[in-house]
DNA sequence: CGGACTTTTGAAGTAATTCAAGGGGAGTGG
DNA sequence: CCACTCCCCTTGAATTACTTCAAAAGTCCG
């Protein structure tokens, strides 16, 4: 009787997860759809902040852009994750522009029906510290990371984080499930993405790691980890 | 007929704004009161998360350190500031360190009294969103400065935002209003004491700042906007 | 006045970027 | 099916911004 497929996969959600049912659905009626193709745009930095959306399949990049052009990667979203945050923390703008990297499906809420669950629910806004919390802590590992290893542990721990979050399991090893090029890789780590190309060869030497074109398998993950954390 | 000298401290504090005036007596009434001297260690990064502190006056150093000792500045906190968000978010244990880097006066909550507190006055839960959000959205910037500018940008923007955040007005130009050393600039801009001290020469001789021992005086803050902004 | 910490400054070294050029894969359209 | 084109990737060489190393000079405080 799930006369509503997304039902559950926002019951689950990291931010309405704990609403009752009947407050998941009335959400659910005045939430939207949207298919989003490769490559396609959810919304700008400097966009008007008016909604919030909720992956539901497909995969997401956040970027923060330098009014010089320069970018960097902050986050890529995978199913179950929400993107617009700054809705729920009363930002008038996006930070970030935020682009589909695979074909992605998506609930979008407007921001006031976001805000007013919050009110409403408990347990959201709860649900919301705990998120924020949470990406706030990784960005302090992160720019920790940025400031005090080398390139190398860099891209180790770029590739190791995407390895953690949306890795794929294979017989040869941690696949990363979307296209990821060297020049995305070069934006998570700080660096170029020359300098990637030819750590990421090396690494394809000692047999690491295994990589193609928009593609990267982690063959021995605790070697990673091992030139990852390495102080030497 | 202030009988509770802390009190408008907290109904303004940027977490506890908006609570209802008997909820803050009993909020005060369950906090404990604390000093530290400059220098004084708040909690360490790995302590157990229990307590939740507000900062009444002086200024305390958030830092965040790798196993190999190397550490950066996560943020400065000043009066009516929060510190130890993580209760919040449900961690654990503290993520960074935070010490005093002035003599300080702090009040101090159980987390269970602060997680209470978000409970029962959605008020409280919609300002930490608030609150984490915009330290997210900081730590973006951050990130992205860190990764793409140049060292002397990355000093010039760490200055101007302790001078946004602290700088007080004085007749020579915006003073940062605590000790600062060459190593604190350091760790803020991702660099070392060296160039830092380097840099800050330089810029005195241009007569832009005005720097001695622990100190920092901004003369020209637009020529640093010009410097921190410049592409080229 | 001694001692600890902070800052300055020169010189050497280097990790990583920048510059430059070419090769390869995937998709497209004829 | 082949040729064309657009990205993406690789790789060498030159350059450089910044760090590291080393030493000395201030500055504060007890």
């Amino acid at each position: 009787m799930d006369c509503c497929p997304d039902l559950d996969l926002v019951a689950g959600n990291e931010l309405f997860r704990g609403i009752p049912v009947d407050g998941l659905g009335a959400l659910l009626a005045a939430a939207g759809r949207k298919r989003l193709a490769s490559g396609d745009v959810l919304f700008r930095q400097g966009d008007a902040a008016d909604s919030l959306f909720l992956l539901i399949e497909g995969r997401l990049r956040a970027t923060q852009t330098a009014p010089d052009g320069q970018q960097i990667i902050i986050r890529y979203v995978g199913p179950g994750e929400i993107a617009g945050y700054t809705v729920l923390a009363g930002g008038d703008v996006h930070p970030g522009t935020v682009t589909a990297v695979d074909d992605s499906y998506l609930i979008g809420c407007r921001g006031d029906t976001a805000r007013r669950a919050m009110e409403r629910y408990p347990v959201v806004a709860r649900n919301a510290v705990i998120l924020l919390g949470r990406r706030y802590h990784e960005m302090q590992v992160r720019l920790r990371e940025l400031s005090t290893e080398r390139v190398e542990q860099r891209i180790g721990h770029a590739l190791l984080r995407l390895a953690h979050q949306c890795g794929r399991r294979t017989m040869s090893g941690i696949e990363i499930a979307f296209p990821l090029s060297r020049q995305d890789l070069a934006e998570m780590a700080g660096t170029t993405l020359h300098t990637v190309s030819r750590t990421l060869r090396a690494w394809e030497e000692r047999g690491i790691v295994d990589c193609g074109r928009l593609r990267v398998i982690l063959r021995k993950p605790h070697a990673l980890v091992a030139i990852a954390d390495d102080g030497s």
